[in-house]
RNA sequence: GGGGCUGUAGCUCAGUCGGUUUUAGAGUGCCACCCUGUCAAGGUGGAAGUCGCGGGUUCGAGUCCCGUCAGCCCCGCCA
């Protein structure tokens, strides 16, 4: 646990401060969270809510509450009969300011629980600045409410400690990233939020132009272009945390806005940015939660993890890798395995420690969670002393079951779970399936955090319906060296000098070397089908940039929302956004996005085409 | 666009096989009164409901059916 945050601000003085009459009140000498033994027999004033209040009928007690926690008040008709009488109407979520003296609490009344708990404060003036309403969400219970209910009134939810918790280390995230990398040489550098649309990539926000009409701007999906034409203007070492916009739909670690970390530096190659971004994570999480996150992150191609986890964001907090079982696959009298073998599918699984003794219902409730993520079936074994228990053992010799469960390491006790089909479903029914397993058996440390390198992505997929290549990363990635001449022959086989970061299972972010060579960059169009007058109108602006002397340069964007995320133990993005949007991108608090007057549409020179209603 | 879960008092929830087990309940909050060491204070009493909305089945619907809206999770989508 980290020391508890001293806030330091100046106690304002009247002199030199602007206080009319109106908002003339009870200032505060300190906060409500740090009063200890130390301050006892001082005069302080306090200004905040109350949190909860407590009527003896003699005796008053409020938990007075501001941003650094709470202290009990004493309202003591004997001490300030006039507070006294005024803490009989106030209520919770009442704005107040008291003075009083800190005391030593009467013994056996001190309450360990509570940070403060060994004082309280005498009140002998009280001031209700602003009354509030019943508030729909009990800002002192802990309890779950309705997301609707939060949302719509999110500047309540915001009083809570968790979301205070969670806006505070979204703050001390964000300085130590701003700390580290000013310590490294970057410089911050905003760029537009009203730039041009890019054809490529997701769905853009867009922002119709009053004085060109006919004509838009888009929100940028990342400054990507950007920061490329700060590294032509020799910045070499530009970060931003920018915020980035996709019209897409929405998961829980998905925002129609989110914010990146977005770093791009000039006479690099992966090794640097590796290196670079190691350390700021290490610093990241080392000064915003006091974890000490071990480096270097290990290492793993896209190829690998594909194979290994089915998955190119693997959660290495647990193990119950793929095996491939193909081999043995190919030869047995089970259909469903030679079978798939034969037409060029795997047939690979994962091996569950000590779930040997999962009923028939449970291997049930497997397959069809299975089959929900593709796979056709499920084919499981449990693992007995001698041999396996399960319904298709009998397709199989002895010596298979036994290099069977040799190539999963299985002991009796545990549950072979095997799915047989081409390789892309093989590894996405079996990558829900391990964490599934995973979930279930609870194999997954709380407060742990795996990082890895995910790299080698391939260059290039290929889009069926459009029969042609597309960018898998973007067109701007340069292609791995040692394949250059498969950029003619197989350009699926390409390898881009891209990477990813990802930790716990979570994509945290993703960068690549650039192309600074008009060339190269043009060998990469023509394979995507973008001849030079399409590049020329798509990006003419950034290759002729290119041409002015471009420093080798490259890039990465972790995704600040989900770091901080993951720093705050928090499984949704929504709960470190101070204003987030529901899945239909929707603002519950302002009516976000709504109608507009029909002369701001004709300044716009919009006319609307909407769907027929019933 | 599709699949799943949820929707009952301000909030969190219960509500059985469709019915006299009610006038749809509980906890909390709210209101009133009592109460001088509580800290989820306690006690007594009270108010509080468009059972998301619309339609249907039925003698009878919070409960069953259809549609719809909203929130969440997922698929598609997200270079």
């Amino acid at each position: 646990m980290r020391p508890p945050v001293h806030i330091q601000e100046r106690v304002t003085s009247a002199k030199g401060v602007h206080m009319s009459t109106e908002s003339s009140y009870l200032k505060r000498t300190t906060h409500c969270g740090i009063l200890r033994p130390e301050h006892i027999g001082q005069e302080v004033t306090l200004n905040g809510w109350v949190h909860r209040r407590r009527d003896h009928g003699g005796l008053i007690f409020l938990d007075l509450r501001d941003r650094s926690g709470l202290v009990q008040v004493v309202f003591d008709p004997e001490i300030g009969n006039e507070a006294w009488q005024t803490a009989h109407d106030v209520r919770a979520e009442f704005v107040m300011a008291v003075r009083g003296q800190v005391r030593q609490r009467p013994e056996g009344t001190e309450n360990p629980g509570l940070a403060t708990g060994e004082v309280e404060v005498a009140v002998t003036q009280a001031d209700v600045l602003n009354p509030a309403q019943t508030p729909p969400i009990a800002i002192a219970d802990t309890g779950e409410v309705d997301d609707m209910v939060r949302m719509k009134y999110r500047y309540l939810d915001l009083r809570t400690e968790r979301m205070q918790r969670n806006l505070q280390l979204r703050h001390r995230a964000a300085h130590a990233v701003r700390n580290f990398l000013t310590e490294e040489g970057f410089w911050e550098v905003e760029t537009p939020s009203l730039f041009r649309p890019t054809p490529e990539g997701a769905r853009d926000y867009l922002v119709p132009s009053r004085v060109s009409p006919g004509n838009f701007y888009a929100l940028p999906q990342s400054p990507q272009i950007m920061k490329q034409l700060l590294m032509v203007s020799g910045v070499e070492r530009y970060f931003q945390l920018a915020r980035c916009f996709r019209d897409e739909d929405l998961r829980a670690d998905r925002q129609p806005e989110h914010t990146q970390i977005d770093m791009e530096l000039s006479f690099v190659d992966r090794e640097d940015i590796y290196d670079l971004t190691e350390r700021l994570f290490v610093h990241l999480f080392d000064a915003s939660i006091g974890h000490e996150l071990p480096v270097p992150f290990p290492r793993m191609t896209h190829a690998e993890a594909m194979a290994r986890y089915g998955t190119d964001k693997p959660d290495l907090r647990f193990g119950m890798e793929l095996i491939d079982l193909s081999e043995i696959a190919a030869q047995v009298d089970f259909k469903v395995f030679s079978g798939t073998v034969a037409q060029g599918g795997q047939v690979k699984g994962i091996c569950a420690k000590g779930c040997g003794d999962y009923p028939r219902a449970q291997l049930d409730v497997l397959t069809e969670f299975a089959q929900q993520h593709k796979a056709q079936g499920l084919a499981w074994m449990r693992v007995v002393e001698d041999g396996v228990d399960s319904p298709i053992a009998k397709f199989f010799t002895a010596e298979q079951i036994t290099s069977i469960v040799a190539a999963f390491g299985a002991e009796p006790g545990d549950l072979l779970l095997m799915v047989a089909d081409q390789p892309a479903i093989v590894a996405e029914s079996l990558d829900w399936l391990r964490r599934e397993m995973a979930r279930r058996e609870n194999l997954i440390p709380e407060g742990t955090f795996a990082p890895l390198w995910v790299s080698d992505f391939p260059l290039f997929t290929w889009d069926a319906d459009a029969r042609r290549w597309d960018a898998e990363h973007h067109p701007f990635c340069m292609p791995h060296p040692d394949d250059r001449e498969l950029l003619q022959t197989d350009p699926g086989q390409v390898r881009a000098l891209a990477y990813d970061v990802v930790i716990n299972g979570v994509e945290m972010g993703s960068g690549s070397i650039r192309i600074h060579r008009r060339d190269i960059q043009q060998q990469v169009f023509d394979i995507m089908g973008i001849d030079a007058q399409q590049a020329e109108e798509k990006f003419g602006f950034l290759l002729k940039a290119f041409e002015y002397g471009t420093p080798p340069h490259g890039g990465i964007a972790p995704g600040f929302d989900r770091l901080v995320m993951l720093l705050a133990g928090e499984d949704n993005i929504r709960e470190v956004i101070a204003f987030p949007k529901t899945q239909k991108a929707q603002c519950l608090m302002s009516g976000a996005p709504s109608t507009v007057a029909p002369e701001a549409l004709r300044d716009l020179h919009i006319r609307l085409n909407l769907p027929p209603q019933d």
